[in-house]
RNA sequence: GGGGCCGUAGUUCAGCUGGUUAGAACGCCGGCCUGUCACGCCGGAAGUCGCGAGUUCGAGUCUCGUCGGCCCCGCCA
């Protein structure tokens, strides 16, 4: 056996090949027969002719799909008009000229083909057949080359692979840690880290300057669609950098990747938001930009209208009334639009105002409660089109965010606007240092709890904690964040003050971060990285 | 921790307000077929309707329980 080529890779023309692989699928039409011959690079069609021997044309009946066949033969331009366009070999076939049948298969529960999908558990539990898809071979490929794009653009650029422990300590904060029982202590538990955080610091004080690796992270967490138990991350660390440095080198490098999958080019930089910009225009610290359907504020028309429930959302401490325009909605059924209102009231809104925008003004329950020059400047300051449903949140500032930029999202799914060709990258910057955690009644890092706090917000953290904001950035692709890092605490005494407002002890942040703590204190470079 | 949806042939699914023998497509088996390529044509086999109980003259269909799957909220520094 000494196969000349693959499958997927046509050969010149009347030279002698040995192939291997998969029948695909058999065509056998009595006197000729066709098989698709598959393996990891593609699709060659055989053909077995009872005039070249019919012995063979003989054996060829037995084929069957997923057969592991040994095909030797000889390549051939097919027949005018009988080219495949479809096929990338389409143009080529193999005379075959002797057949091993090197292992017979049984019949498949599913046949490994692109056009259907069975349901996930039999995927699963026929994995090997699931990965003969040429699409699943397709993305692991696609994964491999992208890994390889990494690995040498980051050496390119200084940086140093290192490998950091798998069987290491619990730290409090963030997911729960996936336990590993010890055998030489008993009753003790190694945690699977989720994340390197700890190394990569541990690294740049040992002054390795510019780390990374392609690390798996574990988090015992609850499954979603998109989130695994454990998963794989580009991890970075680099000394003595800003923000900005670090955002550039990432947006080369997953404009690298988008190359892979995209064949637009992005153009760098990437845009910036702060936090604060994104929750207000988006309702959402990772928006999709690939649509619009921004919110816009009306709190000041809301204010001097008659409809009470605005008013008085106005006049409570932080109320807000917002509003979002979406697109040929204004033709909906009163059903369909109540269905919105239920929508809105589910995600925490107690109701949902709605107004139709007509060829000249609007048609709507609350018009009532407005002047025609009111209602002139919603229409313009959301701006309307005839048609559009202009649909409206009063309540505090975090709940009008939070349902409108929820309904945002629903709509354009809705109205089929989220293009999975496109691809909107974006940096959402100046983030929270701290939020306040009611249930455990004290303040939690947003970040996390080695991100360095703004400078010039320094002073607020004794007398504002909540308003200090952090070195933090997220890369966001599409409404999903795909990466997220910090420049991180590298002085001591900034860190024991930090991990004070956390709510631990002297005695509790030595017992779960001594290590850092002291490190800090023997020539702790400035540093900060990303995890993507 | 909470919520929604789904379990019917090997697979993907249909099956109406409960009603006679539970269907389709693909796959599988047999036959025919020399230029097909998701080949075509003819014929055939294939089902504990996830499981258990209940309501009913009668349950794939309704109710309760249970098991399994998918999705969402919480959670995921």
């Amino acid at each position: 056996m000494k196969r000349t080529t693959y499958c997927g890779i046509p050969a010149a023309v009347s030279t002698p090949v040995v192939l291997v692989g998969w029948v695909h699928r058999r065509r056998d039409h009595g006197g000729l027969i066709f098989i698709d011959l598959r393996d990891r690079e593609g699709i060659v069609q055989i053909v077995f002719d009872p005039k070249t021997s019919a012995t063979l044309h003989e054996q060829a009946h037995a084929l069957r799909p997923e057969y592991v066949i040994e095909i030797q033969g000889t390549v051939a331009l097919r027949p005018v008009d009988t080219e495949n366009p479809a096929l990338a070999t389409g143009t080529i076939e193999i005379r075959a000229t002797n057949l091993t049948i090197l292992n017979p298969a049984l019949t498949p529960p599913f046949l490994p083909t692109d056009e259907m999908e069975p349901d996930e558990s039999l995927r699963l539990k026929y994995r090997y057949l699931d990965l003969r898809r040429p699409l699943m071979q397709k993305r692991f490929v696609k994964r491999h080359q992208m890994m390889m794009e990494i690995r040498r653009f980051l050496d390119t650029r200084g940086f140093i692979e290192v490998e950091t422990p798998y069987l290491t300590r619990s730290t409090p904060e963030g997911a729960r840690d996936f336990l590993v029982p010890s055998r030489l202590n008993c009753g003790a538990f190694y945690a699977l880290p989720q994340s390197p955080q700890l190394f990569k610091q541990t690294l740049m004080i040992s002054g390795f300057d510019r780390y990374y690796q392609i690390v798996r992270c574990f988090r015992d967490e609850d499954l979603r669609a998109d989130r695994q138990p454990e998963f794989t991350q580009v991890d970075i660390e680099m000394s003595f950098v800003e923000p900005s440095e670090i955002m550039h080198l990432m947006e080369e490098m997953i404009s690298l990747c988008l190359q892979q999958v995209s064949s637009s080019q992005n153009r760098q930089p990437f845009p910036v938001l702060t936090y604060q910009e994104a929750m207000r225009r988006f309702g959402s610290d990772k928006p999709d930009l690939r649509f619009g359907m921004e919110l816009h504020d009306i709190s000041d028309i809301a204010a001097v209208c008659t409809f009470n429930v605005f008013r008085q959302a106005c006049q409570t401490k932080g109320g807000r009334v917002k509003g979002i325009a979406i697109p040929g909605f204004g033709l909906s059924s009163r059903k369909e639009i109540d269905t919105l209102v239920q929508e809105a009231i589910d995600l925490g809104a107690k109701g949902l105002a709605w107004m139709k925008v007509t060829g000249d003004g609007v048609d709507s329950p609350i018009a009532k409660f407005f002047e025609p020059g009111q209602i002139r400047t919603v229409k313009q300051r959301l701006a309307a089109l005839p048609n559009d449903l202009l649909i409206f949140v009063a309540d505090s500032e975090t709940v009008t965010h939070q349902v409108l930029g929820a309904l945002r999202l629903k709509l354009a799914r809705r109205l089929n606007l989220l293009d999975p060709a496109i691809y909107k990258p974006l940096w959402v910057t100046d983030f929270p240092l701290l939020e306040y955690d009611a249930a455990a009644s004290r303040y939690v890092a947003v970040h996390h709890p080695f991100t360095a706090p703004m400078d010039e917000d320094l002073p607020l953290l004794s007398s504002d904690p909540l308003a200090v904001r952090s070195k933090a950035y997220d890369m966001v692709l599409n409404g999903t964040e795909i990466g997220g890092g910090s420049i991180r605490i590298h002085q001591h005494n900034l860190q024991a003050k930090i991990l004070g407002l956390l709510g631990m002890s002297e005695e509790e942040a030595r017992a779960q971060f001594g290590f850092l703590l002291t490190a800090l204190q023997y020539g702790a470079p400035p540093h900060g990285g990303i995890a993507q």
